[in-house]
DNA sequence: ATCATGGATCAGATAAACTGATCCTTGCCG
DNA sequence: CGGCAAGGATCAGTTTATCTGATCCATGAT
């Protein structure tokens, strides 16, 4: 059996719960003579009397007296997952690369979340998978390459420059160092944040140094953990400047090669779908994300 | 927050079950266009995506994983519940006095069953109530008054005239006979079927009998319990013909006075809504009814 | 490059749903 | 006992939801 007309069903159970066709009427914001009559649309299908007509009201016959439970059950069940389905499509949805998310994004999202009360955000800490940004589940997304060609309905929004060079321990650089020229680190253990170790390949290309093999060092699937593991004294990571701060500031890892920094991959960009970019939520987290961003890039240069 | 568009919340559920529009749209009886819109109706309404479109059909969002099993088993409980009601709508509902029912009826009704095995019979055995006949929860029922005067949308059909007269075991009246005048009758316990006691009032009233007090005796909510305990021998039992006849002929209960029966409430009745009173399934219990009660009539007759 | 498939959209058509009026029945009240 | 209020029943006419059929687009297979 096929459902039976949804619309009778509905006006059925606010009829039975009401005990009459004018309380429905005034829940459902529709006439006393539509309630009636999808009342008896229903009780047509069904081939039963679901009321009993009675001069002050109606009274449930046998039958009504087991459908409705059935039906008020399944309503209000179907009411109460689109709220929170509703609610919780509210939010904001974002997604953001490990290390990013970690070390830039969530130390500062509290400040968003004062300033914007009324704004949620769910964050996936995640990298993209094979398709990419999935504009389906999510609403923005950090990307680092902002020249890459992207799918015409994404925007970006460019934030933050990286600049990469080389960092490692103090302990590091007294036991191994010291590092004068880029070439002595030919046969020092080197730390790279992914597997295809284009980390440290970019560096040394744009240096043009030699004898450095960047096949060799120890591998780990983010960046975070690669430091962690440069200040535990294991090795020389290729080091963000944005995303080191902290151990920088600290003095935990220091940059031989300061003054020799190179971009790998573009600006840090926000992206999102082009048919949400002004939804007010978007909007606001856009111009909050910008000022941040403005704000580290001033304090790297002073 | 109201109930969502219960047409798009019945699209969204099938296109999710088929993973895709052309399986939804087949099985619901429209084109994919239509099925299309009422997603995008959904969507709209509780504000989120409820499936990645992807080249080869749909996949659900994590939204729509969410609202999926909620709406499958509500419109499954739905689906099923409704299925009971129809078939047991299709049940013939009939009431029928206790007596009537437990002596009468119910002996037969396994013929019926046989004759019509396609015909499911609810038979409720009790009293009607304050409210008389109620013709929303019952399409048969038994009177036993033809000539009272009937709402206008109730058809009768007479079935077995009812005789009355006095009956008791033969060791009561082995004791407390022998009974040649019904003023014998005077000083012996009557029992009764009901708390009016008209039972024996319209039997002495017919035969002008004087002496025997009718308010005395015994009183029972039935006439079955009467007639059980005019087999025990406590009393003497105004008996119906046709509802003793099994006591009558196995010798339990003798009718002192059996050429002075009376009739009390006119013919047994058969009654129904005039609105049903041709329905297959009612035509068919009434034409079996019909012979049935002629046969016993005949039987009592011989 | 072509074709098949499935989703997206929309103008126009169709059918469901509704309104507003009227009627009927019942119970209450003066 | 008559009048009134309240609630259910019905329906012609109106409005709105729903649908169709056509077209377009993107993707993958051949």
């Amino acid at each position: 059996m096929r459902l039976p007309p949804l619309n009778s069903l509905r006006a059925f159970e606010a009829a039975a719960r009401h005990r009459g066709y004018v309380g429905a009427a005034e829940e459902l914001h529709v006439t006393r003579g539509a309630v009636s009559r999808h009342v008896k649309l229903l009780e047509d299908h069904l081939g039963v009397t679901l009321f009993k007509r009675l001069p002050k009201g109606l009274e449930l016959t046998d039958h009504g007296r087991r459908f409705l439970p059935v039906l008020t059950e399944a309503f209000a069940r179907i009411v109460s997952e689109a709220q929170r389905i509703s609610r919780s499509g509210a939010d904001l949805r974002i997604i953001c690369p490990p290390t990013f998310s970690i070390r830039w994004l969530i130390p500062k999202l509290d400040r968003f979340r004062i300033d914007h009360p009324d704004i949620h955000i769910r964050l996936t800490t995640d990298f993209y998978g094979a398709t990419g940004f999935d504009a389906s589940e999510y609403d923005l997304g950090f990307a680092m390459d902002n020249r890459r060609k992207r799918p015409a309905d994404i925007r970006s929004l460019p934030l933050l420059p990286t600049s990469v060079s080389p960092a490692c321990s103090p302990r590091f650089l007294g036991e191994y160092g010291p590092f004068d020229e880029p070439s002595d680190l030919a046969g020092k253990t080197l730390l790279h944040e992914n597997a295809g170790h284009e980390d440290w390949k970019a560096w040394l290309t744009r240096f043009n140094v030699e004898g450095v093999d960047p096949e060799s060092g120890n591998t780990f699937p983010n960046l975070d953990m690669a430091v962690k593991a440069a200040v535990m004294g294991t090795g020389i990571v290729m080091g963000d400047l944005m995303l080191c701060q902290e151990e920088l500031r600290a003095g935990t890892l220091v940059m031989p090669f300061e003054d020799m920094k190179c971009e790998t991959d573009g600006w840090l960009c926000l992206i999102g779908r082009e048919d949400r970019w002004s939804d007010p939520k978007v909007e606001a987290f856009k111009a909050w994300i910008s000022e941040e961003s403005a704000k580290d890039v001033a304090d790297l240069v002073s």
